[in-house]
DNA sequence: TTGTATGCGTTATCAT
DNA sequence: ATGATAACGCATACAA
C-alpha cells in the first residue's frame, strides 16, 4: 500500500528527457549552466512525470542541510506558538524545512529531543531560554550547529539569544506600581522551578521593590502550569488570606486574567481597590472590559529575527528586543 | 565554523570498537543479534565519540521514513496548538520526528506548502480539512503515503480522516438555543471563505433554525481572522442595529469571549437579555464570571488518535470522535 | 554472531 | 553545456 507507485527519480527523469542526472539536478536547482532548450525537456519530464525532488537524498548528498530545528517547553502557551509563527514565517521564505519539538517545561526532556532533533543534523537548532542541562550544552556545542536560544538574555548565550531580560521586566514591573502608588504588593505566581523565566521576573520584581524599601506583602504559588484558572484560584486563595492588598502581580497574563475574572465576579473594583497587573500582553487581555495591565513582550519579531540572524550567518551575540509596559486599565486608570 | 569538528560516523565507531559496521548498526537499533560483549565495546565507543545517528542517512538507506508531516492553518488559534500537542506527544513515544508548516488558511500555500513537506518522503501528512485544492489532492494520492484529515469528518476523506461533524455542530446548537426559548437569534462570524469549517457550522446552524421554522435574525460577519476584538466589534454593530435579539452564535470561543466582554462592559445582562454561545470550549472560557456557553471538541484525543491509527496502520477511515455542548453560563442559566 | 558489499537518490567534481 | 562517477552515512541482504 505504501509505495504502490514505486516513487519516481531523478534517474527517471534524466532518462526521459534524454539527458544526464546531473543535467537534471542542475535544471531543477538552477544553478550551474545549461541550454534553455535542455530546460525545457527537462521541466516537461518532471511534469509529466510529476517528479518530487527526494530532499532526504539530497540533504545527505549536499553539505547543507535545510531542516531547521525547533524545541519549545509547550504549546498550549500562546507565546510559544507566536514564536514559532515568527520562526517559520521567515524559514519558509528561504526553503527551509522546521522539525519540532516539545519538552513540556521538563529540561530532561528537552535534552533528549535535542539529542533527537540534532540527529537529523539541522543547520540550527533554535530552543527557548538560556538554562539547559550540562548533556543539552554539551551535545549542542559538539553538533558545530548553529544554536539560537530565544526569549531571554538574562545569561551567557551558546551562540546565538534573541529576546530580551525579565529581570528588567519584573524590575519596572515594580517600580510602574510603586510609581501608581500601590505599597501592599502581591504575588500570584505558577510553576517557578520548571519555567526559569518566570523565575527571573519574579526575582527581578522583588528586587524592584527592594530598591525602594519594600517587600512583597503576599506570595501565592501554584505548583502547576500557568492557567486562567490557577490565576483565578490563586488570587482568590491569596484574599483569603490578606485581605489589604492593593496590587497583584501575576506571573503572566492568563493568570492575571484569572484573577482579573475573580474580581469581576466578586465586585471586587479594580484597580480602585486592587490593581492587576499580567506579562505577555496577550490578544485577549487588550479587550476586556478594562484592559490588562501587561508587559508587551515582541514574540513573533524575536521568531522572525533569530530565524533572520541565522540565515543571514551572523556572528553569536546576545540581541535585546525590549520589551514595552502597557499601564492603564488595571493600573492607575485613575491613580496617577 | 560549522564543521570544526567533522562529523563523526557509524564508521568511525566500528573502527574505535574493532567491529564491522552493520554490528554498530545493529547493537544501535538492537535489532538482530550480536553477544553482549560486543555490545558493551559498541556502546562504549559511542559513548567515547559522542557519537549521534545520521538520521538523513538512515532514513534514506531504510525504507521507512520517520518522518511525519504536519500542516495547519494556523498556530494563533489554540485548537491547532492542542492538535498539534495530541500528535506529537503520540509520535515522540514512537521515534516520529514531525516536520510542519503553516497554511495560513491559504489553500495555495496548502498546496505549496504539502509539495514541500512531500520532498521529505514523510510516512504521513497530516493536515487539517477535508477541502484541499485539486493539485494538493494529486500529489497526495501520488505521493503514497498516509493522509491523516483532522478535525473534519463531513466529507470524503483521501485515506483516514479524524474529528467530528461541524455541521452537526451547528446543528444542535442551533436547537439548542431554541429549547433554551431563545428565537431573535443571530450570528456573528468571521472568514467564511477561508474556514471552511465554521461555515459548516453555519449552515449546520441555519438549516437547524430552519427546521424549527427559524430563521437567523441578523448576520453580522467580519472579514479577517477570529479574534476576541473581531467578536467584541461585531456583536457591537450587530446591536447597533438589531437592539431586539435575544440570542448569538459566534463563529468560535475567541469571538463570543470579544461578544461577552462588550456586554460586561456595556450592561447588557447575559444571559437574561442576550444568551451567547460559541465553539470550542477554550479553558478561559471556563473562568469567566459566567462560563460562556460553547461546543467542547475534543481536540487533544483527535490528534493522539489520527497519530495512533496512523502508527497502527489502520485501514482508511473516517473516525467521529463527536463533540459536547456545554451550557450553563451565558446560555440558560436560569431559563430552562 | 559478525563482516562485506551493495544500494538509497541526490549533489558535486571532474572530464569532455 | 553536459555526462560519468564518486561521495554522503547508513541499512540490509548475503556470506562467513
Amino acid at each position: 500500500m505504501d509505495q504502490k507507485t514505486a516513487a519516481i527519480t531523478l534517474t527517471d527523469v534524466a532518462e526521459a528527457a534524454g539527458v544526464g542526472e546531473s543535467t537534471v539536478s542542475r535544471v531543477l536547482r538552477n544553478h550551474g549552466s545549461f541550454s534553455q532548450k535542455t530546460r525545457a525537456r527537462v521541466m516537461e519530464a518532471v511534469e509529466r512525470l510529476g517528479y518530487v525532488p527526494n530532499r532526504i537524498a539530497g540533504a545527505l548528498a549536499s553539505t547543507g542541510n535545510p531542516l531547521v530545528a525547533i524545541v519549545v517547553p509547550s504549546l498550549s502557551n500562546i507565546v510559544f506558538a507566536d514564536l514559532l509563527s515568527g520562526i517559520t514565517r521567515t524559514l519558509e521564505t528561504r526553503q527551509r524545512q522546521a522539525v519540532f519539538a516539545v519538552t513540556d517545561y521538563d529540561p530532561e526532556k528537552e535534552e533528549a529531543l535535542v539529542a533527537a532533533v540534532l540527529a537529523w543534523r539541522p543547520a540550527a537548532v533554535m530552543l527557548v531560554g538560556l538554562e539547559h542541562t550540562e548533556g543539552t550544552r554539551r551535545m549542542l556545542r559538539a553538533s558545530g550547529c548553529r544554536i539560537v536560544e530565544l526569549m531571554d538574555i538574562d545569561g551567557e548565550p551558546l551562540d546565538i539569544a534573541v529576546g530580551f531580560s525579565h529581570v528588567a521586566a519584573g524590575r519596572e514591573t515594580a517600580e510602574r506600581l510603586i510609581a501608581a502608588g500601590r505599597r501592599r504588593i502581591a504575588y500570584v505566581g505558577h510553576d517557578l522551578e520548571r519555567d526559569r523565566r518566570s523565575a527571573k521576573r519574579f526575582n527581578g520584581f522583588v528586587e524592584g521593590l527592594g530598591a525602594q524599601g519594600l517587600s512583597l506583602a503576599a506570595v501565592e504559588i501554584c505548583h502547576a502550569p500557568s492557567s486562567v484558572g490557577a490565576g483565578k484560584a490563586g488570587l482568590a486563595a491569596l484574599l483569603r488570606r490578606h485581605g489589604d492588598i492593593d496590587a497583584v502581580y501575576f506571573s503572566n497574563d492568563d493568570m492575571a486574567l484569572g484573577g482579573y475574572f475573580h474580581c469581576l465576579g466578586t465586585g471586587l473594583s479594580v484597580p480602585e481597590r486592587l490593581a492587576i497587573i499580567g506579562f505577555n500582553a496577550l490578544d485577549i487581555c487588550r479587550h476586556t472590559p478594562q484592559p490588562i495591565a501587561s508587559v508587551l513582550t515582541p514574540r513573533i519579531e524575536i521568531g522572525m529575527r533569530a530565524a533572520e540572524l541565522f540565515l543571514s550567518d551572523a556572528p553569536a551575540q546576545s540581541l535585546d528586543l525590549g520589551f514595552t509596559l502597557i499601564t492603564g486599565g488595571t493600573l492607575s486608570a485613575t491613580t496617577g
